[in-house]
RNA sequence: GCGCUCGUAGCUCAACUGGAUAGAGCAUCGGCCUUCUAAGCCGAGGGUUGAAGGUUCGAGUCCUUCCGGGCGCGCCA
């Protein structure tokens, strides 16, 4: 249940009709907890468009709303806000065993998610995290709302740098299974593609042959692939990102279309030849010296772009998929290439005005110098040698707080501390500028930070386990009384709202911002609230807030990608 | 040149269609372990929200101008 979309509803028909027009109570958890559990906002606005006071209008909202299976108390205060405090029996009734902390969504759709999408001629550096993992963890929260997530890695494995891979690695015989070999061989075949002209042509021609379906270019860049595809489900893998291989829908995969989306596009008279290239003009989109800015979809020697593969998309999305919302995360840099796609694309009707075409972009990884992050010797980070080193610190740390735990267990708690460290730390901060990398600041592992909110988990565990506890033993009911207990409850109601948070807006900052409340809050209440030596019903109050905390942590953490274990 | 974006405490970040005294963590300083894990809790100091105007009951948030950083702007992705 949204406890404060419940309440918004309700507060906004009463508002609504004490002022004869359509007015939002605007409810918002409160600011401080002396405002009470959630305010009303939108009292103020609602006045001084029928230029009244403000307080008498609240008084009447207060008289007309029913509330009272949910709200304790409403109180006006200030200018016009109405405070809402919720009662105690109605936590205690959200908060029942049988009852979800997170329910499906009413109406679900169908959600296509764009992310991860990495260049399968290199192996994965950081420049991929992002994208990577900001996108699996909105993708998870849509799923668990009920929605119907399509995930799709839209992985490059086209162009140019294929065919000089691919006549490399037939003209000098060279041959592995492991990616990092061919990232050597894609370096190598990239200087002599720049120095030796010859052997830039054969391998344009190359491509020529790749997209033609010559048999044995296919299967070497076939094998190719999926070297490549094993390698990033490896780290997929690793960084509990759910892509699997039937998440891929390649660059490839839009190629026979391509033709058809220029044919498209000439029928319905959007294209202009220019420069011998062909190119979507429209009126919103100016470059230098206010000429007008062309979406070019081929270019002179026949050959198409990335715009025309991502029109091909759209398009798939659309007519295919039956998407009614589509989300791309990809870096800020690309912010006018998918204006300006979205913008083709709805002119050329390939989506509709139903489907949402939305692009959630990013920063840059920049170093703790502000400088893109880089190795010592300049070198790419790459995403094996960053988790590899997350463990390794991780895993110095837990055996010098835990010495007395076996080599395993803290190899384990290592990984997912450490990996986890690694993926908060960027979720946290869904900044759309840069975001910069610290070692030091994300292993501290003190304050907003996962091992923090794993930690939280482990002290939940840790009471059950010294209480010898058996959860089904449990009433499954709680009575929050003293107030640690009572805000830890009404922040747990509020995963709900958290969780539609981050689906509408793509933001899972806010869930990570709302799970360390929620830690925070349990850290209080577990130091002012005995749990294991507190009275009978007491105790078994407690224990059940501290399940309904676990179980929430565990589950947000999740939601995230990112583990728990039972000590640390 | 045009466009997008960002600028909040020493550092890294919050602040939800404009709401109450701008909040956290780190760092600094001071308390709390014979009682469920101290990777914790409690407290203190630290701010002209880049600058100046404007809109209004109310602006970090909206508008204008300026300053500073990042990015983008025809055949790479």
């Amino acid at each position: 249940m949204n406890v404060r979309a419940a309440i918004d509803q309700r507060l906004s028909e009463a508002l609504s009709a004490c002022t004869g027009r359509n007015s939002p109570a605007l409810v918002q958890p409160a600011s401080k907890p002396e405002f009470g559990d959630y305010q009303a906002n939108g009292i103020m606005a609602a006045a001084k468009r029928l230029k009244t006071n403000p307080r008498e209008l609240a008084t009447a909202v207060i008289d007309t709303v029913a509330l009272d299976d949910i709200v304790e108390q409403l109180d006006i205060a200030g200018p016009g806000f109405i405070n809402i405090f919720l009662s105690a029996e109605f936590l205690a009734a959200r908060l029942a065993r049988e009852q979800p902390l997170v329910s499906p969504a009413q109406h679900p759709y169908t959600a296509v998610v764009d992310y991860s999408s990495p260049n399968l001629a290199k192996e994965m550096h950081v420049g991929h995290i992002r994208s990577t993992i900001i996108g699996d963890a909105v993708a998870k929260v849509l799923e668990c709302l009920g929605h119907n997530v399509i995930r799709q890695n839209h992985v490059g494995d086209w162009g140019t740098q294929f065919g000089m891979l691919i006549t490399y690695l037939t003209e000098t015989g060279a041959n592995s299974q492991v990616l990092e070999d061919l990232e050597e061989f894609y370096r190598a075949a990239k200087q002599r593609f720049d120095a030796d002209a010859d052997f830039a042509t054969r391998s344009r021609l190359a491509v020529v042959g790749l997209q033609g379906g010559q048999p044995e270019l296919r299967r070497q860049w076939q094998r190719f692939i999926d070297i490549s595809l094993n390698h990033c489900q490896a780290l997929y893998g690793r960084l509990g990102v759910s892509l699997s291989r039937e998440d891929v829908h390649a660059e490839s995969a839009y190629n026979d279309d391509l033709p058809n989306v220029i044919e498209s596009l000439r029928e319905q008279g959007l294209l202009e030849e220019s420069d011998g290239a062909q190119c979507v003009f429209l009126d919103e989109f100016k470059g230098k010296d206010d000429q007008p800015l062309p979406v070019i979809v081929q270019k002179s020697d026949g050959g198409y772009l990335y715009a025309t593969t991502d029109l091909a998309a759209v398009r798939h999305r659309h007519n295919q998929l039956n998407a009614q919302r589509v989300l791309y995360f990809t870096d800020a840099r690309q912010v006018l290439h998918f204006k300006q796609i979205f913008a083709v694309a709805r002119k050329a009707g390939f989506a509709d005005a139903a489907m949402s075409l939305e692009h959630h972009p990013f920063g840059n990884m920049l170093g703790k110098d502000g400088k893109p992050f880089k190795t010592r010797d300049g070198g790419v980070v790459k995403l094996a040698e960053l988790l590899d080193e997350a463990e390794a610190r991780a895993f110095d740390l837990v055996t010098q707080k835990n010495s007395e735990l076996g080599e395993d267990e803290r190899r384990e708690i290592a990984r997912v501390v450490g990996i986890g460290a690694v993926k908060y730390a960027d979720l946290a901060k869904n900044r759309t500028s840069d975001y910069h990398f610290d070692w030091d600041q994300m292993l501290a592992f003190e304050g907003n930070t996962a091992p923090y909110l794993q930690y939280a988990y482990t002290r939940v565990q840790s009471v059950f386990r010294r209480g010898n506890i058996d959860v089904e033993s449990l009433t499954g009911e709680t009575a929050p009384s003293e107030p640690a207990e009572r805000t830890l409850a009404v922040t747990l109601l509020r995963f709900q709202e958290v969780l539609e948070q981050v689906a509408a807006d793509a933001y899972p900052h806010y869930l990570c911002t709302y799970l360390y409340e929620l830690a925070s809050q349990f850290m209080r209440f577990y130091e002012a609230c005995p749990v294991l030596t507190a009275p009978g019903k007491v105790r078994d109050s407690r224990l059940h807030l501290c399940l309904r905390v676990a179980e929430t942590l565990k589950n947000g953490l999740g939601l995230l990608g990112i583990e728990t274990v039972e000590r640390m």
